[in-house]
DNA sequence: ACTACATTTGCATCATTGTTGCAATTAAAA
DNA sequence: TTTTAATTGCAACAATGATGCAAATGTAGT
């Protein structure tokens, strides 16, 4: 599965910021600010084009965002195995690494009568493996 | 308990900013946002004020921050009976309350090898029982 | 390959939250 | 009351989010 046929399948035009915005995303192994995808990508694009393609790209479930700390934003590509889970995120103290974990389904949590979740957001701080050594 | 007390526990000066925000906050049945506080409070405050206010009684435990959606921020008051708990808050999409939700215990989510978690924060969106009906 | 049209981009402009430095003010201890 | 350390107000700035509009671009139909 490449950038294009992501695009296509979701009926997007092919523009070389979505392109070069899901190519980047499809190699990472963890979520990345705007600015590291804009430091990635070869083109030069305005900010605003990167904010609306970024919204886009949500809108279609090709990416989410994660919000760490606020005005500390990052992005993960949406991977099939994520589908129809709870979606945990965790956040390195140390490295500020942000990555989607995979969990067995493990929530169970009780809402007062009335109460209808839609959706569930999950951010764990710590410190990872990489940075414990 | 109220807000001198609550200062001088945390031997804190007792500002009017500060007392006039955990008052407030005292009161609340729900998480407030900035300017949900300074239209409640007497006095008028600079906006570097307020955001001090805030740092300072976060960090002494009084209040607790909720991030929403980027640039959507809300502050509650943290009370006994969520200390020590894994904290849940929950967002209507309809009304946009914010609240926090006790929870039986309820996390087992289990992470990589040598990831330590510290912190965990857990927000639902969904619809609230008033907004339900 | 060309044309027509809807979409997307770039630019300007603005709002909100978060942050720091510094001088003036204020709380609290001596 | 005086002294001192903490807090406030102001200015200035960074990052993210958002919208309007004209110019540029992709895409479908010919």
């Amino acid at each position: 599965m490449n950038a294009i046929d992501i695009l296509n399948n979701h009926y997007l035009k092919r523009t070389s910021c979505r392109e070069g915005i899901i190519e980047i995303m499809l190699n990472a192994n963890k979520a990345l600010s705007e600015t590291e995808i804009r430091d990635a990508l070869t083109g030069n694009y305005d900010r605003t084009t990167f904010y609306r393609s970024f919204k886009t790209l949500e809108e279609h479930k090709i990416i989410h965002k994660i919000v760490v700390d606020n005005l500390v934003v990052k992005y993960a590509i949406d991977k099939p195995a994520h589908q129809n889970k709870e979606h945990v995120h965790f956040c390195c103290n140390v490295c500020h690494t942000v990555q989607c974990v995979d969990t067995v389904n493990v929530l169970d949590i009780k809402l007062p009568d009335g109460y209808t979740p839609t959706e569930i957001e999950i951010l764990i701080k710590g410190t990872c493996a990489d940075c414990k050594k």
